[in-house]
DNA sequence: GTACTGATACTCT
DNA sequence: GAGTATCAGTACT
């Protein structure tokens, strides 16, 4: 397996995001999601994601307005939002769109490429494959909890910052992207806003 | 391989 | 008080 540094990829900036949440989500498949934690990084290939807007779409958590947790979909784009779900799971999401329209991607899972020790020790299980390869165990394997809710994603000015996601540069062909339902919501299951990266084996590392 | 179920605590009505 | 952007374990095919 071929080790990636994430100080050789810069950080998707907040124009990136500043932008309709579909395109960020399917544009997110392929980026490398970085925590550093206790001087150890820990990243992965995102290879799962969902959009969700906010007045016109029902299984969003903005769907009924500025709620107290919704609040941060409605600022400025390229902040994380992390919220708690089902009594035991975090979720990790990018804001969207421009300041005042709500919108979120929620990041459903990577493909771990560095600090797989501290992810398999973390999630009991050594299957790379299994490490991140949901919403809730991503977050259990990259240790996101509440406490990164809010962060800057785009890194901002301050180098404290230690949750990013950086350009690898690959060209993926839009074709290696699947445009599916979304997954596990009641409302507004019609709408096609999940994408899902169609073969990992691309990733030959 | 698929199908079902319980665990769990936070958010909003 | 009801609903929830999930997961692991169990049972069954």
């Amino acid at each position: 397996m071929m080790s990636i540094d994430s100080n050789d990829y810069k950080i998707l900036d907040r124009g990136f995001y500043s932008r309709d949440t579909a395109i960020v989500a399917k544009e997110l498949i392929g980026k490398l999601l970085v925590k550093k934690i206790q001087g150890q990084q820990l990243n992965g290939i995102i290879t799962e994601t969902e959009a969700y807007y906010g007045k016109n779409d029902p299984a969003s958590h903005a769907f009924r307005g500025r709620t107290p947790r919704a609040e941060i979909m409605f600022g400025s784009a390229g902040f994380a939002y992390v919220y708690f779900c089902y009594g035991m799971y975090y979720m990790l999401n990018a804001v969207t769109e421009r300041e005042g329209i709500p919108g979120a991607v929620l990041i459903r899972a990577v493909l771990p490429i560095s600090g797989t020790d501290t992810m398999a020790m973390r999630r009991n299980t050594r299957d790379i494959k299994k490490l991140a390869n949901g919403p809730g165990k991503l977050t259990i394997a990259f240790c996101i909890d509440f406490s990164d809710n809010g962060k800057d994603l785009t890194g901002g000015c301050n180098n404290s910052v230690d949750l990013t996601i950086h350009d690898l540069d690959i060209n993926l062909d839009s074709r290696n992207i699947l445009q599916t339902p979304r997954i596990g919501i009641t409302n507004a299951k019609e709408k096609q806003l999940r994408f899902v990266l169609k073969d990992i084996g691309i990733f030959n590392f």
